[in-house]
DNA sequence: CGAGTGACAA
């Protein structure tokens, strides 16, 4: 190393080694500094050092020269011309080690006394992150001067706690050193970083009493802390009172309002400044780039990225990236792909920001890409990369390409980042690994609100749902509060289980902990009321909504739709326009199963078209199976073949497989067939359609190929969905599969239903025994009898007061005898009975359903 | 000496 050569030479400093001091004027009184716990407090405040070399006469000063910055007392030094050598050898100082092996060379040069040298020296430990270091050289040295405490009160700053760098500052204000004007620029920036606003508060009185209130610096400091500290406007206050207003003041103004939300404002004040004579600068692009993709405006990004080039931003890395993502925000990553391509010398935000580009617009495939030609570059990741790869392999449902990208995390070190981890859960989640993301969270040392939020909502989205519900309780019993994620994750999970008590249970969880004001969440209780069979509950917390989503309006008229009050829901709909609320794709999924759960046949084609017409709305799959769906149901089969064969896409499995349903119902089977085969060709292996098929055969009493039906599923090793049926009782969530004896009050159930048979066949009910072929009419009725829907209404009937309401959840839809067996069942008990099934409603009351017997 | 791009869970 040059450097130790150079020492060990004793070079000729040429004296000039402590120029600045020498000649510095006597001290006042007044700065003296209390030194009571130092011993030698008497000593004299400045000594000259012992080891004086000749000095040379002072160089001229040049007014071009980068001026040396002492204070106003004492001369200032052209830098080019005169440096003290200990700072020169310290300016070579790259790292902790070398600064170690620097100071005995220092001290055996008699350099360590010098204030200079001292001041480096506290500077260079702060640098390097050992404040401990330079604040045992602080500590000992009798006469500090006031840049010492200057540095060492930045080296708090910028490194330590924000109560460290204060009581430093109170410290400094004892010891009578006068504050300069960058002591608060640095404790400023530190209460914004922390958004301390109680501490950044007394700064500001502070730097008002020191005199600073017109400063533009100090005043952008504090315009900053107001805007870290969330407090847009009281940030705005002390901008606008500033007497002079420069570049970096209006871009931290704008900056502020664009992170805390107010894109547009900043937008305004963009035009402003410029209106002001001020050309915005790189800056002033980079930090209004994410304010456009808050507003989503694409022109005005154009417009922007145009102003950038012709100012030269185009080669900046940061502007070119801030464009990138500005681009995919807009929906445009076709332009930020081509602005990405075009870049030389990306970081690893570049990469990032392209990635996260593609997730946001629904490419994970392109994400994926693009993460791995950053491999094949070799580029250093961050977690934020792993992060976006992650989301994507998620979106794919790549379980292999996930686990790939969960190896990798070992060699970048990154295990331990929260946020990676929480990824993962998510990652796992989506890929229906549950099992593997719960492994993960177990594991998970410092779990945060958010681990808890994935974790419960991929027990939520796999179905788990007790899991869900248990995880939400277990992190309340853990003093972890939850918040909107968590509502949002666990609320459609307890409405899926379509159980009312849970379901008033959460709601009023919801409003004690002061969430009940979140859209997301009050749109999710609307939909899990609706999902509970309280659709007009439901209704009333939609009226009491300040602030209505479009989801919040699908999720009301889904719920009309699904109690079979099609006219409801399209009053609702018909609202929603009125208050200029733009419906999406998915509400004319819910209106045009709204109109046919209710036979709304003319009204669903009217909506079916006014989709394009007045929306632009492109109509999709989903779209085109509702389509077959209203007019299958309404017995039009013919028609829906034809719709079907006119569609101007290929139509997918949900097409026919709402044709096969339709068929069902109206016993086709010439057309059901048809759909049939179209099914099997595109999954051969789907068991629900297989039974579908099997039970348009049977209604037919085609019992050959509802054997040869039965066979081929047998031969595939095709399951046949198990179906069940759940009733609450007590906060006891009762589960029934057909035939099952296990529950504990089995044999009283199955005697129970004997003598309600008898009682419902007085009244007029005849088993459906057509259905079931094979064996004796008495054994049909036992089998008809031990379908789980059945055993569930015996059981509640059991169990509760007479006149109770019975709710019910099945997972398939009901069976044409449960359907008019409990419509019979509700006549001679005098009970309402409402069933959720896969699809729709019922509510059973006097012996008929709401749904008109057309489901 | 003050300003600045990406960011986990719906």
């Amino acid at each position: 190393m040059h450097v130790n050569i150079y020492m060990s030479e004793r070079p000729d400093f040429n004296g000039a080694s402590h120029l600045a001091i020498s000649i510095s004027p006597p001290i006042p009184e007044s700065k003296r500094r209390r030194m009571s716990s130092h011993p030698l407090s008497f000593t004299p405040l400045r000594r000259i050092p012992t080891n004086t070399l000749p000095l040379p006469p002072p160089p001229p000063p040049s007014p071009t020269s980068n001026l040396h910055r002492t204070p106003s007392s004492r001369t200032y030094i052209p830098s080019h011309v005169y440096k003290h050598p200990s700072a020169i050898l310290l300016e070579l100082c790259t790292s902790m080690k070398e600064l170690h092996q620097f100071i005995p060379l220092i001290i055996k040069n008699g350099l360590y006394s010098e204030h200079l040298f001292q001041t480096k020296l506290v500077s260079l430990f702060c640098k390097f992150g050992s404040l401990h270091e330079a604040a045992r050289v602080f500590q000992p040295i009798e006469d500090k001067i006031d840049e010492l405490y200057h540095t060492m009160l930045k080296g708090y700053a910028r490194n330590s706690s924000l109560d460290d760098a204060v009581s430093f500052f109170c410290r400094m204000r004892y010891d009578g050193v006068r504050p300069v004007v960058y002591n608060f620029t640095y404790l400023l920036k530190v209460c914004g970083d922390n958004a301390d606003l109680r501490k950044g508060k007394e700064i500001h009185c502070q730097l008002i009493v020191n005199g600073f209130a017109s400063n533009v610096f100090a005043m952008t400091g504090v315009v900053n802390m107001y805007a870290k500290c969330r407090l847009v406007e009281e940030a705005y206050k002390m901008f606008d009172r500033m007497p002079e207003r420069d570049l970096v003041c209006w871009n931290t103004i704008i900056s502020g309002y664009a992170q805390n939300g107010f894109g547009k404002t900043a937008l305004e004040l963009v035009l402003r400044m410029q209106e002001e004579g001020k050309r915005p600068d790189s800056i002033t692009i980079v930090s209004i780039l994410p304010a456009v993709a808050d507003v989503g405006s694409l022109r005005i990004g154009r417009s922007i990225h145009g102003y950038s080039m012709r100012a030269g931003f185009e080669s900046f890395v940061n502007v070119s990236t801030a464009l990138v993502d500005m681009y995919s925000k807009c929906g445009s990553v076709g332009t930020a792909r081509l602005i990405f391509d075009r870049m030389t010398g990306k970081t690893v935000v570049s990469w990032n920001s392209m990635i996260d580009g593609y997730v946001q617009n629904g490419d994970p495939g392109a994400a994926m890409e693009i993460f791995q030609k950053m491999m094949d570059e070799q580029v250093e990741m961050t977690n934020v990369t792993v992060m976006g790869a992650l989301h994507a392999c998620a979106d794919l449902g790549d379980v292999e390409q996930g686990r790939f990208v969960h190896k990798l995390l070992d060699q970048l070190e990154l295990g331990s980042d929260v946020s990676v981890m929480n990824s993962l859960i998510s990652m796992y989640s989506k890929c229906k690994r549950v099992d593997i993301a719960a492994e993960i969270f177990e594991n998970l040392q410092h779990k945060t609100l958010v681990s808890w939020n994935a974790m419960i909502l991929g027990y939520a989205q796999n179905g788990r749902i007790n899991e869900a519900i248990d995880y939400f309780c277990k992190m309340q019993l853990q003093n972890i509060k939850p918040d909107s994620f968590t509502m949002v994750s666990v609320i459609p999970a307890l409405a899926e289980l379509s159980v009312l008590p849970q379901a008033k249970w959460i709601h009023g969880l919801v409003i004690r902990t002061c969430l009940d004001k979140n859209v997301f969440v009050a749109t999710a209780l609307v939909d899990m009321y609706a999902k509970c069979g309280a659709v007009h509950t439901a209704r009333k917390l939609f009226d009491m909504m300040d602030e209505r989503h479009v989801t919040t309006w699908n999720a009301m008229i889904d719920g009309y739709g699904t109690h079979g009050l099609g006219k409801a829901a399209l009053e609702l709909f018909e609202k929603m326009k009125k208050e200029v609320i733009k419906p999406n794709e998915v509400t004319f999924l819910c209106v045009l199963s709204a109109c046919s759960h209710s036979g709304l046949v003319e009204e669903g084609f009217q909506y079916f078209g006014s989709m394009k017409k007045d929306y632009g709305l492109e109509p999709a799959m989903d779209h085109y199976g509702a389509m077959v769906d209203l007019l299958g149901r309404a017995n039009r089969l013919n028609e829906a073949w034809d719709f079907i064969q006119k569609m101007p896409i290929e139509p997918a499995i949900s097409v026919f497989g709402a044709m096969l349903g339709a068929c069902r119902i109206h016993k086709n089977v010439e057309l059901g067939e048809k759909a049939a085969n179209r099914i099997f060709d595109l999954d051969p292996d789907d068991g629900g359609y297989h039974v579908l098929l099997a039970n348009i055969y049977a209604t037919a009493s085609m019992w050959d190929k509802v054997a040869r039906v039965r066979t081929t599923m047998e031969k595939k090793g095709i399951q046949k969905t198990p179906g069940w049926s759940v009733v609450e009782l007590q906060n006891e969530v009762h589960t029934f599969y057909s035939g099952t004896t296990s529950h504990p009050q089995a044999k009283k159930i199955y005697a129970f239903l004997e003598t309600l048979g008898n009682r419902i066949k007085a009244a007029g009910y005849m088993p459906d025994t057509n259905s079931v072929h094979d064996v004796e009419d008495v054994v049909k009725e036992q089998l008809l009898n031990s379908h789980s829907e059945k055993l569930a209404i015996a059981f509640s009937l059991l169990n509760t007061s007479p006149g109770t309401t019975i709710h019910l959840r099945k997972n398939l839809r009901v069976c044409g005898d449960c359907h008019n067996a409990t419509k019979y069942i509700s006549l001679v008990t005098k009970r309402e009975i409402i069933v959720r099934d896969m699809r729709r409603f019922h509510h059973f009351k006097d012996g008929t359903c709401s749904c008109g017997d057309y489901w």
